[in-house]
DNA sequence: CCAGATAACTTAGTCGCTAAGATTATTAGC
DNA sequence: GCTAATAATCTTAGCGACTAAGTTATCTGG
C-alpha cells in the first residue's frame, strides 16, 4: 500500500469514527429514550442503575452523570413516573435514596435494542477470529485515547479561565448531557 | 478460539461500541462545545455548515437536525453571536437565509480536535494495513448498522402510537438532541 | 395578477437544568 | 445525651433551549 493510500484510509477512519459513528450513536441513543418515552439523560440514567453491580444511590449518579443532586431528584421522579425504576431509602443510612430498575424494566428496554444485538451478531460472522480481535484491539485503545483527550481539554478548559462558580460537586467527571456549568 | 470465547469477544465489542465509546463521544463534544462557548446542538450545526460542500440554508440545518425552524433561528443566532457563523440572504431567493462558517471558525475549532487527531495518528501507526483495513470495514459496516436500526425504531414508534401531533416539518430523520415531539 | 405554497422569524408555553438553600439523618466532640 | 458539624436528598427560583402555532416576506403556478 502506498503511503497516501494509508493516510487517506487513517483520515477516513477518523471521520467514520469521530463523525458518522458518534452522530449515529447519539441519534439511536435517543430514538431509544423516545421509545421509552422519556429523555435521554433518564435513559443513561436507567443504564447506570441496570448495569451496575451494586445499588446505585442519587447521589452516585450526580457523580457519574455530572449532573447536579437537584436533577438527579427529577431525573428518578420520572423514571418512577415511567415505572422504570423507584426508590428505596437505605436502611442502614436513612439519608440515602436507593435507586433500583423496576422488574419489568429489563423487559421493556431489552427489545429495543434485540434488533441491534442481532444485527451485530450477524455482522460479526462476517469476521474471522483474528479479524475480531483487531477490532477489539482498536476499540479500547480509542476508548482510551478519547477519555485522555476529554480530561485534557477539560483540564486545559478549567485552567483557562478559572472565573465563575465551578464548584459544582466533586468535578464531576462524566457528562453526558445537560447545560455547560458556566453562566 | 473456542466458539465460546469468541462469543465473549462479540460481546465485548459490543459493549465498548454500544456504551463505552458513545458515552465518551457525547461527553467529548460537550466539552468541545463548552471550550468554544456555545452548547452541544450548535455545535453539531456548526459541523453541518463547516462540513457541507455547498451552502446551507436555515431549512436544510432544521432537516439535518431534526429541530424545528424556530430552533435553527435561535442556533443561528447564537453562532453568529459567538462569531462563528453568519447569515446571508439567498440572493436568487430571497427568503432563504443561507448561512456560512466564519473565517475564523476554523482556526478556533481546529485546535480543539489537533489533540484528538494526533493520537489518532499515533495509534494508527501501531496497526498494518491490513489490519486497518478490517477496522475500516468494520466501522463502515456498523455505521450501515445502526442508520438502519435507528430507522427501523423510529417507524416503529411513529406506527405504533399514531396519535398526538407529530407532524413537524417533513418528519425529520436526524435527531441530535431536544426534547421528545409527542408532549 | 392573485391564491396557495414555502422559508424564516416571532411568540407563548414547557421542560430539564443549575445554583442556592431548606430539610432530614448521621456522626463527632464534649 | 446534647450540640454542632457534616452528609444526602429535596425544594425553589430562574434560565436557556426547545416545540407548536401564528406571522411576515417571498416565490410560483394558474
Amino acid at each position: 500500500m502506498t503511503s497516501s493510500r494509508r493516510s487517506r484510509l487513517v483520515e477516513r477512519i477518523g471521520v467514520q469514527l469521530g463523525r458518522e459513528l458518534s452522530t449515529r450513536t447519539i441519534v439511536f441513543h435517543q430514538t431509544v429514550a423516545d421509545c421509552l418515552g422519556i429523555a435521554a439523560t433518564d435513559h443513561k440514567c436507567l443504564g447506570f442503575i441496570a448495569e451496575a453491580d451494586h445499588p446505585v444511590t442519587a447521589g452516585e449518579l450526580a457523580t457519574l452523570t455530572g449532573l447536579t443532586s437537584g436533577a438527579i431528584t427529577g431525573v428518578i421522579d420520572r423514571l418512577e413516573g415511567a415505572g422504570l425504576a423507584f426508590r428505596e431509602r437505605d436502611p442502614r443510612d436513612r439519608r440515602r435514596v436507593v435507586v433500583t430498575a423496576a422488574p419489568t424494566a429489563h423487559e421493556r428496554v431489552a427489545p429495543l435494542f434485540e434488533g441491534l444485538g442481532r444485527a451485530a451478531l450477524k455482522l460479526a460472522s462476517r469476521y474471522d477470529d483474528r479479524e475480531l480481535e483487531v477490532v477489539e484491539r482498536y476499540l479500547v485503545d480509542c476508548l482510551e485515547m478519547m477519555g485522555e483527550e476529554t480530561r485534557r481539554l477539560q483540564a486545559e478548559r478549567l485552567g483557562a479561565q478559572f472565573s465563575s462558580s465551578n464548584s459544582s460537586s466533586s468535578g464531576g467527571p462524566t457528562r453526558v448531557g445537560g447545560r455547560s456549568a458556566s453562566r
